[in-house]
DNA sequence: GTGGCAGTACTCGGATAACCTTTGTCCGAGTCTAAACGG
DNA sequence: CCGTTTAGACTCGGACAAAGGTTATCCGAGTACTGCCAC
């Protein structure tokens, strides 16, 4: 099972936008040079943010991407969900219904399938965890300096 | 992200087999057409099973596959971990450390990256949930019919 | 000075290509069971 | 009747092909800001 990267990109934009502020938007070449990441790609992950209203975009001269709203309100499970989508990792196929004969042996299939269950619960532990998490904690776990290199950084120009 | 769909397969088999009782063991053939799966492919994965110690296999004819230890024993982490591997499904690239001139700066990067931390605080909630949950309570929480059903059939042939 | 106009910079959205992972198939080698065969 | 041989069935392991998804790039269209020009 595997993660597609873009997660990792769209949270640490998110941590970088959280710490600029939004008196001005930021343009995804810029977060692409400070990143080391391909641009267009970049945009293409944060268009999908924006769709899920965790990012704004600005069109035009001196636009860019800002964050959607306070980053307290802002959980790791939004970004997540709005990159990689809202399907489930597991998905039960019913192979349970597909064994010879079933339909004829009147086997019971009105219950949810157990596997499925099983898999549903640990994959909700997992939302409720991301969900527990806010962009704003991020910005409180990280070490003093980060916040100010990033700033000075982005005032230089 | 998307976890493979032979991990629905080892587990309905390891359901299948754990209703079976191991004194005969099971051939591939005979599990892919009761559930109609591609025999071949469905032979790797329970060879993954085996290499984990979850499923044992004898070899020649009357061969087959049985559980390796009892079904109390056997957690759904055990079946994930070996068919999906023991990987993490988020893989940090530490792209915080490919900030421009990140060193130069002198950032400060003893700490593990946050964004990292949270995610595999949520991946561990998915790991103890699945670590909790056995094959036998699989086989608690199915409909009373289904293994009943299931010998019969596998005695017939 | 003020209003309109063109130019520029940027986002948006879709089309498209390269790459990797998963899915699926096939075959030779090794191994065990059972039946056939010879003494 | 008993030991040996032979045939069959199955697993094992790797090589290989097909399919789908992810990663990445590019380009045209739309939009907002900026500077220029005319009035």
């Amino acid at each position: 099972m595997r993660m597609g990267e873009g997660v990792e990109w769209g949270l640490h934009c998110c941590l970088t936008l959280a710490w600029l502020g939004d008196e001005h938007p930021v343009p995804t070449a810029r977060l692409a040079a400070w990143f080391d990441l391909p641009p267009a790609y970049l945009t293409k992950r944060l268009q999908a943010l924006v769709r899920a209203g965790v990012l704004t975009s600005t069109p035009g001269a001196k636009g860019g991407f800002r964050l959607g709203r306070a980053p307290e309100r802002i959980t790791l499970m939004d970004v997540v969900a709005a990159i990689e989508g809202t399907e489930e990792a597991f998905r039960c196929t019913e192979i349970r219904q597909r064994t010879e004969g079933a339909a004829a042996a009147g086997g019971d299939f009105r219950h949810a399938c157990g596997v499925a269950t099983a898999m549903r619960r640990a994959e909700l532990a997992w939302r409720r965890e991301l969900a527990a998490q806010t962009v704003a904690d991020l910005m409180a776990a990280a070490p003093a300096g980060a916040a100010e290199r990033t700033r000075r950084h982005y005032a230089r120009g």
